[in-house]
RNA sequence: GGAGUGGUAGUUCAGUUGGUUAGAACGCUUCCCUGUCACGGAAGAGGUCGCGGGUUCGAGUCCCGUCCACUCCGCCA
């Protein structure tokens, strides 16, 4: 070893001992006759110190003076205590230094493209420090957070571990699932033609585990799906916590997820959880009281439904024609809204107008009265009536979305997240986790009016099952199936999941699929069913969110050791890249002339 | 595929109603300095103002096009 100690490990204890350490040049400090030199590795810094009158030879000293930032060198030397008044407390290692006796570069290094001290300037710009990850990776702040990321890891797996689930590894090659978003495809060698898909997420290899008999299962487990990134959404590849249980309830997958995010929050945040235990919202209600199904709860602000009031008599035709349609009528109040510019409400507008709002009507609440644009097309007593309903009082703002339920819920809802963002309602020392429960199992198609299509995940097992499918209006058969939200995150979704094959085609039935389609395209899932599948439902956690939100992340980007920016490359590898014609002639792919 | 914001020194940014030789901080180079810790001091190098075209006596600044980045929408069973 290049090393006695690490450059965050020496204390006072080890005084008058002579150590050896090896690091990178942080900063040098030059005063002609001593020289200081923070030497860094990833367990901290220590001060080495060049001296003449302290064991540095004169050739040393020359040395020392070449040395410049990031050169990875070795010293040798004796541990000593500093003056007292030269203490560093901001360092572990402040009360010593190292007179250096002894010193070997290993290595130099060009000036770097970008600082690395945190405190300095605003960090760079995102692409260079992704060209040149591994500079980028010892900062002080993606060191911290490979840590905890790998610490986040430990702690779950022990968590499942002391819980009896097992570990296990599906395959990275897999097949196309027909559902859900773009493969990635891996083309075949040995079959012309034929190709592998990495998978999307485990889910059927998962549920095959259970018909294995692993009643318990989890992994973390690498997904790959080929959609255009978001800030919270890693191009290409992903992880999940993925877990599953046999012979589980939808109370029992919770009662196993509850406990692990809240010992996760305690042992890695200093957030306060708003809510124990996690409060359970169904699907519909969480559209209309938050606008969302993955709402931000660190703060209130309810929507709430007003096409009572509408009905009756409103001059406002906006609002008049929404409920003559069947639409509805909803007013969101901001406490403290009234303070929002006119370019505010403007922004606030355009963002409804994203979610196809076809505007934004509100009332301020001045100090001098009530005041709407609208207020001519409402008249005075229905605005009272409004405002009476909402509870607005003076300094509040009240927004109103008028169109189908769905687009009043999307529209409002971003306006919610906005507002309470505006207003500084986003707490980061606070952490909302909520239940979204009772996802219906089916919607209206939007391409095929009238036809039927699954809402979400077709192997969730219906409420009711079977006999729920044969008499239940479609739309109004609710599927075994639960997300969680988390500050605005859909950070979990899982299900009990449909086992039995009977009830898995009429489900299918009832979305337009044959039987033979079904066996076409899940047959593998569906024929191990026949052979005594027990009851099961899981969970995937979304693992980088979680991570995200415990390391107070904005970026995806700066949860992962190598992230693809944000076309999906890797600038750093230069990924995407071309093959040679050799490869792609065994792969059987002809390239078409630009 | 669409929208918004941005692109000026190695980095982060400023740059007025269009007007001399485009600035600052940090970094870098050389020199000075024996207690600094974001050390200090002196001097210096470093720019195709993303790219192309246009308007103008004159463009970093105005106009058109284009490329790139980030954020959002679409998309994400």
């Amino acid at each position: 070893m290049l090393r006695s100690h690490t450059c965050g490990q020496l204390r006072k204890s080890e005084i008058g001992q002579t150590v050896e350490l090896s690091g990178w040049v942080y900063r040098r400090r030059d005063h002609g006759g001593v020289i200081f030199i923070d030497l860094r590795d990833r367990y901290g810094v220590t001060q080495i110190k060049f001296d003449v009158n302290h064991g540095s030879s004169e050739e040393i000293m020359k040395n020392a003076d070449q040395l410049r930032s990031e050169w990875v060198i070795n010293v040798k030397g004796k541990v000593a205590a500093r003056p007292e008044e030269m203490i560093n407390a901001k360092l572990g290692t402040g009360e010593i230094e190292i007179e250096a006796a002894e010193l070997k570069i290993l290595n130099k290094s060009k000036a770097l493209p970008f600082e690395l001290e945190e405190e300095k300037e605003s960090q760079a710009n995102e692409q260079l420090r992704l060209k040149y990850r591994f500079l980028d990776l010892r900062r002080e702040k993606l060191q911290t957070i490979m840590k905890k990321r790998d610490e986040v890891i430990v702690a779950i797996r022990e968590y499942f571990h002391e819980r009896n689930f097992i570990d296990i590894q599906t395959p990275i090659l897999a097949n196309s699932s027909p559902e859900g978003a773009r493969d990635y495809l891996v083309p075949s060698r040995l079959y012309p033609g034929k190709f592998y898909a990495l998978p999307q997420a485990p889910q059927q290899f998962k549920q095959l585990l259970m018909v294995g008999g692993f009643d318990r299962y989890f992994q973390v487990a690498p997904c790959f799906r080929d959609e255009d990134p978001r800030a919270d959404r890693h191009p290409g590849d992903f992880y999940q916590i993925d877990f599953e249980m046999s012979f589980a309830s939808q109370e029992d997958v919770w009662a196993v997820t509850e406990p692990l995010m809240i010992q996760l929050t305690e042992k890695f945040t200093d957030k306060k959880i708003v809510a124990k235990p996690f409060p359970r919202i169904t699907f519909q209600d969480a559209l209309a009281k938050y606008g969302s199904d993955k709402p931000d709860l660190r703060f209130e602000m309810p929507i709430k439904p007003i096409t009572a009031l509408i009905k009756s008599d409103c001059g406002f035709s906006v609002f008049a024609s929404a409920v003559k349609d069947g639409g509805v009528v909803h007013a969101l109040k901001v406490d403290g809204g009234n303070v929002f510019t006119r370019s505010i409400i403007d922004e606030l507008t355009e963002l409804a107008k994203t979610k196809d709002a076809k505007g934004l009507a509100y009332i301020q609440m001045r100090p001098e009265g009530p005041a709407s644009p609208i207020n001519k097309f409402l008249g005075d007593e229905l605005m009272n009536k409004i405002i009476n309903e909402v509870g607005a009082k003076t300094g509040d703002i009240i927004f109103f979305g008028a169109d189908k339920f769905r687009t009043v819920c999307a529209a409002l809802g971003a306006v919610r997240s906005k507002c309470g963002e505006l207003l500084g309602l986003k707490d980061p020392k606070k952490i909302s986790f909520a239940w979204i429960i009772d996802f219906p199992m089916y919607s209206m198609s939007e391409i095929e009016p009238g036809k039927v299509d699954f809402e979400h995940n077709p192997f969730s097992m219906p409420s009711g099952g079977l006999e729920a499918l044969e008499k239940e209006q479609p739309l109004n058969i609710k599927a075994n199936q639960y997300d969680m939200a988390c500050n605005g995150y859909e950070i979990l979704s899982g299900a009990i999941r449909n086992h039995d094959p009977k009830i898995m085609y009429k489900a299918f039935a009832i979305a337009g699929y044959t039987k033979e389609e079904v066996d076409r395209k899940f047959g593998a899932m569906i024929s191990a069913f026949e052979f005594g599948a027990p009851p099961h439902g899981g969970a995937a956690i979304g693992f980088d969110r979680l991570l995200m939100i415990l390391t107070d992340c904005d970026s995806i980007r700066d949860i992962y050791a190598f992230p693809k920016d944000g076309a999906g490359r890797d600038v750093m590898m230069d990924s995407p890249s071309e093959v040679s014609p050799r490869q792609l002639k065994e792969l059987h792919i002809k390239m078409e002339e630009k």
